[in-house]
DNA sequence: AATGAATGAGGCTTCATTCAT
DNA sequence: AATGAATGAAGCCTCATTCAT
């Protein structure tokens, strides 16, 4: 669906996104009917395929759209800081601002996983993101500033701490976010911690 | 749904939950229906339904079944072993073996995120298994093992590094199962590594 | 759609079939609804996608069903008969009495010559009903039983003028069925006659 | 609609007419919306409802001219030739003619006889079609150069066969064009020819 | 004259579930 | 225990038509 849109007619696709996304979050892309939607946004059935060729559409539409909002704010944190390991940690505060205010974006990130007509969009942004992370991490390590490792298990990591931080915890304590955010930059950065243990 | 079943009765059941398992991951929950499910069984749809109340009372059952296995495995792995560092290990490791065995459950319990009537269900049994892993963790703490911190953010930590990193490698590189498990189990206990960096 | 069915799902089939056709006939194929036609007999609407994958395939099977009863009578009236011209002459007549039972399948037969997906089937149903007539045809010929001329042509000849004297004459005045065949009949052996004219 | 339209005007609606007859031919009526038409002509939708007060008006102001194009023709041809045989064998050949420039008007004219809607327009020029025809038999009778029979049924043998040919071999064979004349005309004067036969 | 946005009834189809056998 | 036929609500989507601009 590519139609040349008006000011008014790309604000309404906006809200359409908006509204639906709200909806898949609390209620599952399944369960919400495409007729939920207009009536919550008090609009007739055509106005939905006026600007989405299908529920699918839109769908993928949200996700793309979340995936690159959270790819800009990570940019604009990082900005041109040299450091590799800061680098990493101003990503971590910024998604997590980022997930702070799109808390919806989990749930539909997790549905997408769930079907494979939607796993494909989300694989390429996935190796976006972790692309993003394993340049610095290579850096890292080069500097010495990393141990050395799996370039991209360790990026993974980093992905899994801070998403589930994110998803523990960013909603039930909103007003830690902050200590949220720092305890997944710990965990990133030293795990458990000291840890000079009797191995084996 | 709480039938006596006959030994062949249980059998039926079991098979009915393990290839609704395999739908559900592959094609996703709604996209089954349960036509299908009992076409690729070869049976009538009366089977089905005398066997479960209901196509959600099935899923409800199949999570149910993989998390009590899970947690089976993890703690016939611990056993009784003293340190509570190496309770965390061992319990990474018998996730990522069990994982291995059980692709889908990954699938499920994040389509199962993804709607409220599976919620309730999923976070219980999340919350038994963080709950294992704060005991540790404080012990951990209180030996001097593992440096200070909220314990629930640390035992979240160590879920989302597992799980992340078992999604990610273990289906792509099944025969490195090994390296992957030591690659948490290292991200868990020590981070990024060593990064006494210039901080700001 | 290729069920096993009982004798009863079998009369069910045909049922359904039969009715829709005389909608389809009357109404049109579009105008026609799936919801109409289960609730003209009275049943739910998964009976129809029961026995039907979909409205397109109904159509299809009831052009099939209809174009093999018209060629069985076809050849049950011609039986052995040796002289070919009077074997013409035979179909001729069958062909206007099954129509005559049978109304609606001309309206069918021009519907479906109005939409792609219908015209192969149907050509491939024509070039039979074609084939038919060119043998009878070419043996005439040679029998030196009928004029020297393409076989093909005169056999769409014989068909148009049947088809048109049926459609124009068989419902009007149903009682004169013998005076139309007659008439067909003679059309198709003599044309407008003999005509030796003043050509120019 | 009766708008008086500047020649622009006129020019655009004979344009919205012939891109619709070809979509309506080639898809059906139906399947094709006033969206396809609009688009495919690189219009609005207003234009469309300008011109035409529904989409039902517009097929039926296709018919409309078709069948007064072609009666145009058939009289050109015809001119005031004395010789009623010869003005039937004219029609035919102008009708050949005609079609074959028009093909999909057969599709569309067998379309309008599926939907009593149409039927009526339908019927009242088929009505001056025969009449026309009906008129030169009437005279070949009185004068002795046609059989006697029922003139209508005559007449609709004409058609049929005229209808017949042209659908079946003026596209497949354009470039034969005289012989299908040539065979329409013979079968119409002759039929299959000389057949004194063994009548029962 | 013309556009693009909007409407909403209605179409085809799916599917969880029930029921007679 | 099991089957296959049946139900009907509900889902996604289309489309002729209208309307504000």
């Amino acid at each position: 669906m590519n139609r040349r849109l008006t000011a008014r007619g790309r604000e309404r696709r906006q809200q359409l996104m908006e509204f639906a996304a709200r909806r898949f979050a609390e209620n599952g892309y399944h369960p919400t009917s495409v007729a939920e939607i207009v009536q919550g946004m008090g609009v007739g059935k055509g106005v939905f395929y006026w600007y989405f060729s299908s529920k699918e559409e839109l769908f993928a539409e949200i996700l793309r759209e979340s995936q690159q909002s959270l790819r800009r704010r990570q940019q604009a944190a990082i900005g041109d800081e040299p450091d590799p390991v800061r680098r990493i940690e101003l990503g971590i505060r910024a998604s997590l601002d980022w997930l702070a205010e799109h808390r919806h974006y989990f749930t539909l990130i997790r549905f997408a996983a769930t079907e494979e007509r939607f796993t494909a969009a989300l694989r390429r942004n996935q190796e976006i993101a972790v692309g993003d992370i394993v340049r610095h991490v290579k850096e890292g390590i080069v500097a010495g500033r990393i141990r050395d490792g799996d370039p991209e298990m360790l990026a993974h990591g980093i992905l899994g701490v801070t998403n589930e931080l994110a998803h523990q915890f960013l909603f039930r304590r909103a007003e830690e976010a902050e200590a949220v955010a720092d305890a997944a930059v710990a965990f990133c950065l030293e795990g458990l911690g000291r840890t000079a243990a009797p191995h084996r």
